[in-house]
DNA sequence: TCGCGAAATGTAAACGGTTACATCCGCTTA
DNA sequence: TAAGCGGATGTAACCGTTTACATTTCGCGA
């Protein structure tokens, strides 16, 4: 009935109205329930019947309307994606990550960057209702933590990079890092080793600054505030802190950048002034972005497993077992010659001095 | 009646149920007809009416049920991205592109990538039913884009570097940013110029290769296939294409690679191999990503507005007005020191010798 | 041939909103 | 004062599925 109102005139309906699951039914003779069944494989269906409605599906190439499916089962195969920005081949390889289990889930991926204030990622937050089953949210900015707490409860949400309470996260070993690279710095002999920070506010700048000094300490080293430079982990930023480096009387002998980005920045910026690296002054990054082998020299940094931190975060927000709340990705240090120790080779951290 | 059903012994349901519409109605003394004219700023409402329905909203954490609003208003509010691949700087900038102006016009997005074989692509373009308003499909592979002429029609669809009869298309101008890296690395006097290609299927690799063989005609310089180096747009492939090219007997004067990422494997290569860029060779890249300026030496590049790219894409799709189907992005040379034409400076491409 | 349990299918009520239409209300106006 | 009117609100159908439950059909042994 519904379906064959306007059959009469005006056969070209505004769009050419998309077939629904009552079309079908009809045009294979048989009900909605049976047709709904053959494409959800649920219940005895006589095999006849499954081959017919296939056909005529096909035919008309029905497509089941995915509002309609999620509002009855309450389910929308769909995971919502919250990242401080989406810029940059750090973030790219998170969503990568997490896009490839999700696929072979059969699942979506809704994603969102570039929170520029708190009012708008509280309303991205709040659109979740009957939009996505879960949540992985990075918010390295230490504030907007705080923002997860009037979530609606029964939204499941993995934390990336941060830990809120009640929540499941996945967090990378950061200090760990930072304090390996140190040590390997520490044993090639640096002493006045420099430290270009990450934004204030952000937890694995935070982080890795704390591992710099835990390192500094651990090597018998002074922490001089001189040596710390303050950066956004933007390649400008890294440029200018090695810019500052440069023009000093007394200079360090390494330099230690909170990412990659900051130091392919300092490496052009020394590259400018003609200090050689890794002979007049060593370099290390943080997170082994893919291009880091392939500079001039190859830079020496700290390999965070990116696309595993996506994967393991989709694996984490599908585990309904409360088991396993939280867990901290092992970093290893990606030893090249922008440090100055020769041949490539992998050093995993051990744990320890904490 | 319905949810005061279990308002009995069983208050707390399966998981602390979300609130509806009709427990707001309830709790407001109004109709969900009145909650939902507040909640869209839709027909007359009393003043006192639309605060106090707004208050006790406010204080049920009442959340709109966003497939149940698809459904009835055949409006999604999600527009869909599918891309070959997520990784690498040069998508994660169209997304960022894209999701920009999303945010701004109220519009999550779902993005999808990694499509490896047609069947899986096929699979996501048809589940868009009640799930987006409209989709932005970015398909370079030339075969895939045939996979679009079955989509149902009432799909907006716009093109992102690819022709597809019928559909809005945002295209790059290949072509002439190619052959304008040739009639600048002509100009500097270089006549054998290597050109690093990228996969032979796909449509942007196949136009810039075009371009390349146009410039050299127009240079008046051979086209030799021994100068035409096969790739697939990674940095390994353009490492390996330097290596074959520093073993030679007789080495091109200059290098143009299908893209950055081939361009900067290839300026690795030549580093380990001895080879001084721009000095012993030249060296133009493609795509003009961030860090193409930070490298060493900076890398000459053609820049095309990979934000622009999305941006665009998406006033197109929502434009509902039939005009301006299609438009060819322009590019520009931005010269650095790698091609050894010294200080940084930007040229706009002319057209023209198509 | 009949009866019966299981298999197959149909019926209709959700799911949570939006919205055309009906209704009600308080004023203005004749 | 009653009709008329527009503004405010309520009623209920509908969007396209899923699914509990009812009903029909089938196969088979008695």
């Amino acid at each position: 009935m519904r379906s064959q109102a306007d059959s009469s005139g005006n056969s070209k309906r505004r769009h050419a109205a998309a077939v629904t699951i009552h079309d079908v039914a009809e045009r294979a003779g048989v009900s909605v329930a049976t047709v709904s069944r053959v494409f959800n494989d649920k219940g005895p269906i006589r095999e006849a019947t499954y081959q017919r409605v296939l056909a005529v599906a096909e035919r008309m190439r029905y497509v089941p309307h995915a509002a309609a499916r999620s509002l009855s089962t309450r389910k929308t195969s769909t995971i919502g994606v919250v990242l401080p920005e989406l810029h940059g081949e750090f973030f790219s390889e998170v969503i990568r990550g997490i896009d490839v289990s999700a696929r072979s889930l059969g699942l979506h991926l809704i994603v969102s960057g570039s929170h520029s204030d708190r009012e708008e990622m509280s309303a991205v937050l709040r659109a979740v209702r009957g939009r996505v089953d879960g949540l992985i949210v990075m918010s390295p900015d230490l504030d907007a933590t705080t923002l997860l707490r009037d979530l609606p409860d029964y939204v499941p949400v993995v934390v990336l990079n941060a830990l809120v309470e009640g929540r499941p996260s996945i967090t990378i070993d950061n200090a760990g890092g930072a304090r390996a690279v140190v040590r390997h710095l520490a044993a090639l002999g640096h002493r006045r080793i420099a430290f270009a920070g990450g934004p204030e506010n952000n937890g694995d700048a935070v982080q890795r600054r704390r591992g710099y000094r835990a390192g500094m300490r651990a090597a018998g080293a002074e922490i001089e505030s001189s040596l710390e430079l303050s950066g956004n982990f933007t390649e400008d930023s890294g440029y200018d802190a090695a810019k500052k480096i440069a023009g000093r009387s007394q200079r360090p002998t390494a330099m230690f950048a909170a990412n990659d980005a900051m130091a392919i920045g300092a490496l052009s910026a020394f590259n400018e002034t003609g200090m050689r690296v890794p002979d007049d002054i060593a370099l290390v990054g943080f997170d082994d972005i893919p291009i880091a082998r392939f500079l001039s020299p190859p830079l020496t940094s700290v390999k965070v497993p990116i696309a595993d931190l996506g994967r393991r975060s989709l694996d984490l927000l599908l585990d309904t077992s409360k088991t396993k709340r939280s867990e901290t990705l092992k970093t290893s240090l990606m030893v090249r010659q922008s440090c100055g120790a020769g041949r490539t080779r992998t050093r995993q951290n051990e744990k320890g001095d904490s």
